[in-house]
DNA sequence: ATTAGCACTCTAACTACCAGAGTGCCAAAA
DNA sequence: TTTTGGCACTCTGGTAGTTAGAGTGCTAAT
C-alpha cells in the first residue's frame, strides 16, 4: 500500500509501459526491450523514449536489467506494483466453473473434497496446488462408540463435527465389560454432544482428580475410559496439508535447476516454514500474493504463492492456493484461487462425515 | 540363468576383473579404464593385459565403452551377471537391525508401519522407497456396526481382519429405526465373522434374489441394509503404494536431468505399470532385482528396482523395495530391502488395526 | 601368455572471435 | 520541453580452433 503510494507519482505512460513490460516478460520469460516495448505497446513511440521511460522505471527499482545489453525484468516491487494496481484479472469461464462443481458436488467426504480442490488447483494452473487441512481447534464431539475387539484392545469410533470419523485402539489396563462400555458411551453422548474437544478433555481430567465418592460408578468407569480415548484427538493430524502437482513445477524452466528442486522439494518435505507462512493467512479472507523473496523463506524464491483462505460457517478455517514460477499468468490464477477457495467452503459446509 | 551359464565360461581371473570393473564403477560411477583396473585387481597384471581381458567381456557384452577413449562401464547383462555370481552381499550391523524394530515395533497401526517401512528403505538407502498396501482378497470380516448420524445417514464401521477398519456413510433410500440397525448388525457379526468380504457380497446378493418369504423380517432388513454397506468395500484402496523419498532421487546425478525426472515421476503418478511390475514380484518370495531397461518399462531405464514380498501369515501380501540409479550399492541394498520385508511382515503379523 | 611401446581417437576445457541485441547518451528535430 | 535518430559501447551466446589427457588397439619383443 505504501509502495502504490509511492510509485503513483509514474504518469499513466510510465504506467502503462510498465504493465506491457509484466506481461509480455510473463507470457514469454525473456527481458523485455525497448524495440520490443515500442511495438507491443501501441503507443508509437521511439524506442529510444521508451529507454528513457525505462531508465526511470528502473530507477524506482520496478524492472532490473540481468546485464547492460539485455533488455528489462519485473523486479519483486515491480510485480508487487503490477499486480496491486495494473492488474486486470480475467474473468473465469462459466465452463470452468461448472466443471469444478461437478468434481466438487458428488463428493462426501473431506478428504476427498480436499483432494479433489488441490488436484483442481494444480491441473487448472499447470503449477503445484495446496490445501490446508481445516483447523482442528473448532473441532466439536459428536458421538462415541467402544467396540470391543479382544480382551485387551477397544476400537474408538469418535464422530465429529460432520467433518470427520476418528478411529483409534486403546488398550485399557483395566476390563471393562461390553455393557460397561455401552453404559459409558450413552454417559458421554448424552452429557458431552455438542462441546468442543479440547474442553471435554479439561473436564475429564477435572473429573478423574475429583474425590471419587462423590461421583456414581458409572461416571467413574465412563471417565477413565473417556479419557483414554481423548488422548491425543486434538492434535492428531497427521498431515498438515495436502500437495499436488508438485511434479508440474519441473516444467519451468526458471525453477528447472536441480538445486533449486532440491531446495524446494525439502522446504515441502519440512512443512513447518510453509504452514507457518499459510497459517498468516488464515485471518483474513479475499486472495493473497506473496512474491519470491517477500514470503520471507529463501525455498521459496523465484516462486510465487497466490493463497486464499477458505470458510465453513462463516469461520475461515483453511487456507489454499498454488505455488508456481514468479513468472505466472496472475490475472488468471487470482481468480482461479478464489473460485476454488469458495467452492471449497460451499462443499464441506453440507457435506457430511467421512472417513479420513 | 541361462546367462550364467552362457557366461560362465569365463575364466576366475575375466570374472574377477569383472567384479572389480563393477564395484568401481558403482562408486565412482565413472568409466573404468584399464589403468585403474590393474591398480585395482591386486592381481599384478599390466594395463594391457587388463585391455585384452576387458576386449573379451566387451565381446561377451558384459561391458561397454562410451567411446573409444574411454574406460569400460557395465552394461545391463554385466549388472545381472555380476549380481547373480559376483556378489559377496555384506551383512547388516546389529545396530541397523535394531534401529528397524525400534522404528517399526512402538506401532500398532497398518498404515503407520508400511509408512515407516518406506520411510526407512528411503532413509537409509538415500533412493525412493516403496510398499505396496498388503492385497486386500484376502480381506475377512470381523464385525460391523451402524451408528445413526441423523435421519438418512448412517455411519458403518467395518472392522476387517486385524488390519484396518473402515468407515462409510450411507444413505439408505428406507428408515431404519435404531434397534433395527443393532439387530441388524448382531445377526450379520454372527453369521458372516470371518468369511471373506467377497463371498460375503455374493452371498448377499443372492439372499436378496431369494424370494423374500423364506426369510424372517429381521434377515430381510439386515441384508438390505448390509448390502448397501459392504458396496465397494472390495476395491476401495485409493492409493496402492507408499512411495517416500522420490526427491532423494534428484540427488544422482546420472537421473539428474529434467527431462527424466519428469519421466520418473509421472510413472510414479500414473501407477498402472509400476502396480503391475510390482505385482509380478509377489508370487515367489525373496529378493528379486531389475536392471534397467529389463522391468520393460522405459521410464525405469537407468534405474534398477530392488524387491521382496513380504507376509502375513506365512502368505505374501505386498511387496516393498527402493527405485535408485542402476549404478547402487546392491552389496548393501539387498539385505536392507530383505530385513525391511522380514521385520514389516512380522510387525504387521502381531499388530492390531488400526485407522487408516 | 604377458608386456612395453606407439599411433590413434575422443572428450573436455580453454581461447578467440564474431553477430546480435540492447543500452546510454548526445545532438537534432518537433 | 519532449521526442527521436544516430552512434559508440557492452554483454551474451554460439562457433571454430587448439591442446592436454585419458584410454584404446595393435604389434613386436620378452
Amino acid at each position: 500500500m505504501n509502495d502504490i503510494f509511492k510509485f503513483s507519482g509514474l504518469n499513466e505512460r510510465a504506467q502503462h509501459l510498465l504493465k506491457v513490460l509484466v506481461e509480455r516478460y510473463i507470457s514469454d520469460g525473456q527481458p523485455v526491450g525497448s524495440r520490443a516495448l515500442s511495438r507491443e505497446a501501441g503507443l508509437s513511440l521511439s524506442p529510444a523514449t521508451i529507454r528513457n521511460v525505462m531508465a526511470d522505471l528502473e530507477d524506482l527499482g520496478l524492472i532490473t536489467a540481468p546485464h547492460t545489453s539485455a533488455g528489462r525484468m519485473p523486479t519483486v516491487s515491480g510485480y508487487r506494483f503490477f499486480i496491486d494496481s495494473l492488474l486486470t484479472v480475467k474473468p473465469l469461464q462459466q465452463e470452468v466453473i461448472r466443471q469444478f462443481q461437478r468434481d466438487l458436488d458428488p463428493l462426501d467426504n473431506a478428504g476427498e473434497i480436499l483432494e479433489t480442490a488441490s488436484r483442481l488447483l494444480s491441473d487448472m494452473t499447470h503449477m503445484a496446488g495446496l490445501v490446508t487441512l481445516p483447523r482442528r481447534e473448532a473441532v466439536t464431539f459428536r458421538m462415541i462408540e467402544f467396540l470391543p475387539l479382544s480382551e485387551q484392545r477397544i476400537l474408538v469410533i469418535l464422530v465429529t463435527n460432520e467433518q470427520e470419523v476418528q478411529n483409534r485402539i486403546i488398550h485399557p489396563t483395566k476390563r471393562f465389560s461390553s455393557s460397561e462400555l455401552t453404559s459409558a458411551a450413552n454417559y458421554l453422548n448424552a452429557v458431552y454432544a455438542g462441546k468442543d474437544l479440547v474442553s471435554i478433555r479439561e473436564s475429564l481430567l477435572r473429573e478423574l482428580q475429583q474425590t471419587r465418592e462423590q461421583m456414581n460408578e458409572e461416571a467413574i468407569k465412563a471417565a477413565e475410559i473417556a479419557d483414554l480415548a481423548f488422548q491425543g484427538s486434538g492434535q492428531m493430524r497427521k498431515k498438515d496439508f495436502v500437495l499436488t502437482g508438485e511434479i508440474n513445477l519441473l516444467d519451468f524452466d526458471e525453477l528447472a535447476s536441480m538445486e533449486r528442486m532440491r531446495t524446494l522439494f525439502s522446504a515441502f518435505r519440512q512443512k513447518e516454514d510453509l504452514v507457518h507462512l499459510l497459517d498468516r493467512c488464515l485471518e483474513s479472507s479475499g486472495v493473497k500474493i506473496f512474491i519470491g523473496e517477500e514470503s520471507g523463506y529463501v525455498a521459496l524464491e523465484q516462486c510465487s504463492l497466490v493463497t486464499s483462505s477458505y470458510a465453513v460457517d462463516d469461520h475461515n478455517v483453511g487456507v489454499l492456493g498454488v505455488i508456481g514460477p514468479t513468472r505466472m499468468k496472475y490475472e488468471r490464477i487470482i481468480p482461479l484461487v478464489d473460485l476454488t477457495a469458495k467452492l471449497l467452503g460451499a462443499a464441506l459446509n453440507h457435506k457430511s462425515l467421512s472417513p479420513s
